[in-house]
DNA sequence: ATGGGTGCAAATCCTTTGCATCTGC
DNA sequence: GCAGATGCAAAGGATTTGCACCCAT
């Protein structure tokens, strides 16, 4: 594992700090063509997942999509639209009382490290559309 | 959107409600071939995509696997391996306080429905296996 | 000259789709 | 005969890999 990063990485970096959303690797692929045209889909990916192993950004997996990157790495959580599927960052530290957390690691049987919220509902856009057609998948 | 399960459908529910794993497509087509050996790969992804839409299981996306099902659908949390990346449901009921999620969900302007909450440790297998090499994908 | 990083193209894997057939009514 | 369900094979899309090349050491 090295600590510094290349000229790839470090612009695949500022790419995704830019962005305030959630990038695809294909869109992250393309924002990076702009600055450094020669670069190819297969080293973003490469430079992608070292990023998740040294810690710069985290990965997320969610519904039926293509992996989504967040360079966004301090504990947070998040909320899902059940109509449209967006994952939004929660803008706020949430406190579940450490006792929760623990009797639920406990029963479980893990050794807590970390934890994450995650709350289902209508995001404010689709509340707005309520009466529209659902615009999902 | 039709009330009665087919016999194929029922076989695969029924497959599902045995195993008390989150299981992929492949491990229930595999499954349910031993009962109905004529049954093709795309029969069990159309009726697991109808299983979900009529809520008699749940998908589950995680990592850079591929997707699971799970037929335990009432309301539940979630334990991740970090070593080892498997999912765990927790056996409790976890009481997260409902004060503290409305105020997570107004921070994120979202209509609340549900939540889950994701603890993330050493599961019970890789915290015995301490010194032992990690044996992730 | 050596090792790491690169672009490209091909391969891989999971999932979906097109289509002709089959089924029950 | 029709509508819905089916199996099969092919298509699709995201991600990974093989490989030759390039560059800095």
């Amino acid at each position: 594992m090295k600590e510094t990063l290349n000229e790839n990485a470090q612009a695949v970096l500022n790419v995704m700090r830019a962005s305030h959303s959630h990038m695809t690797a294909t869109e992250i692929y393309e924002a990076v063509r702009e600055k450094r045209s020669r670069i190819g889909i297969a080293s973003v990916y490469r430079i992608l997942h070292n990023l998740v192993e040294q810690g710069y950004v985290k990965e997320l997996w969610h519904a039926d999509e293509c992996c989504r990157y967040d360079a966004h790495v301090e504990r947070h959580d998040h909320a899902i639209c059940t109509v449209c599927g967006v994952l939004l960052d929660i803008p706020i530290e949430v406190k579940v009382p450490q006792g929760v957390l623990q009797a639920a690691a406990e029963a479980a049987g893990i050794e807590l490290s970390s934890h994450e919220l995650r709350l289902y509902g209508r995001c404010p856009l689709c509340n707005t559309n309520k009466e529209q057609t659902a615009q999902i998948k």
